[in-house]
DNA sequence: ATTAATTTTTAGTCTTATCTAAAATAATAA
DNA sequence: TTATTATTTTAGATAAGACTAAAAATTAAT
């Protein structure tokens, strides 16, 4: 098994290496982590170790299949905690990731796949991000950038791109909410601010806030 | 607040002190956790700092008031999380202290009050023992051993002493459950046995078994 | 193609939690 | 009451995970 550290290490990588063909940098991941680059290698070393990363010096590292396999797993039970938060114990989507973070590490298989049956075998996480089964594959939905679309194009929202408290309650607060209908009427050139329309109000959201707001095309 | 390994302690140290006056020795806490004196020895010095315990050189410890709060919080987590386990997850009792020695460490108020919450409040743990409420109080129920009955006497199955997946296994065997009518039809002077009734069916029990087996006079 | 800047690694230190072995204290027995 | 035994503490060592500072390797710039 794996130590608490390895572990968050090893998301860390995973989630960093996903939409790169290359090996994931010391620093990078030091970046993320909030720690020291000389940590990293440490870890890096302990990693390559137990087989869940490729590691040569200078070069990065790369995940292994085992070690994806790993990290998937760990992110399943991330989702999972999260949707149960929500769904059982009322916590609003901005208040589970710390607690995710802790109920990620439990180690059990029957409490994950009963907690899994329990949620009715949910495919997607609060914020819209997809749970892995317990091979560890899923199954990314089509989505683009609010952003991205072009005035006319209308779709539902799917997911966030940040899932920082600060944002999920903006959303709160303008009453943006996944699943909504949202169609674009306008952009401005001047500030890259887009009009848009959701459930018969006309809003004027900041480029900030469209390029973290994801958008299933209809 | 608090390191895994100091929540260990303090919750032996509860638990050992909850039914004598004097303090808790090093010895019996080291017993108890699988470890060597030296390395209690340290820990407690450390709790003593924290104010949990009350330190005096070869004399044992004695937990504080701030200290048992601490420790039947962390029994509140272990007890409600084990209801959990059994009502929502369909474990069965005797798989569900290992999984809890895990999740009563997460940190976070809300978690706990809500699973409260969704469970009903339960006041007992699926082996009978009692939940604290989030003040620490709690109200153990009137219990005997069954091996301290006398012939004649008939109560219910409240409890057991003995949590090990052994026991309960041998229990659910015997077909012997929480809330099952006993009574004690004789005493067998030559081995200490037992001779009882439950659910029309009898039984004769060990001595063993009846020093693990928590009765509520009827 | 060298030099300069950046990144990464190494070496050594610190803290937490453990251990063994030895010393100190307390409890028990003669 | 003294000697023996048992318990507890101290001292010193180890491993994991983190850090700082310095060295080594890579990348970028002139």
């Amino acid at each position: 098994m794996f130590t608490l550290s390895e572990e968050n290490y090893l998301k860390t990588i995973y989630h960093l290496g996903l939409n790169s063909e290359i090996g994931v940098s010391t620093n990078e991941i030091a970046k993320k982590m909030q720690t020291k680059a000389s940590s990293v290698t440490d870890m890096i070393k302990k990693l390559s170790d137990k087989n869940l990363v490729v590691y040569k010096k200078y070069k990065g590292v790369r995940i292994t299949d085992f070690g994806r396999n790993t990290a998937a797993n760990i992110v399943r039970k991330h989702r999972l905690w999260e949707v149960f938060l929500v769904e059982k114990l009322n916590f609003s989507w901005d208040e589970v990731h710390e607690v995710a973070e802790q109920l990620e590490h439990i180690k059990s298989p029957k409490l994950i796949n009963e907690l899994d049956a329990l949620l009715g075998f949910p495919k997607q996480d609060p914020h819209g991000d997809p749970i892995p089964d317990k091979e560890g594959n899923y199954y990314p939905l089509e989505k683009k950038l609010l952003a991205t679309l072009d005035p006319g194009e209308k779709g539902i929202c799917v997911g966030v791109n940040d899932s920082s408290s600060s944002f999920l309650q903006f959303l709160d607060k303008q009453k943006i909410a996944l699943g909504n209908e949202i169609k674009v009427l306008g952009k401005e050139p001047f500030d890259d601010s887009i009009q848009i329309q959701i459930a018969n109000r006309e809003l004027s959201i900041s480029n900030k806030i469209a390029n973290n707001l994801y958008i299933k095309i209809l």
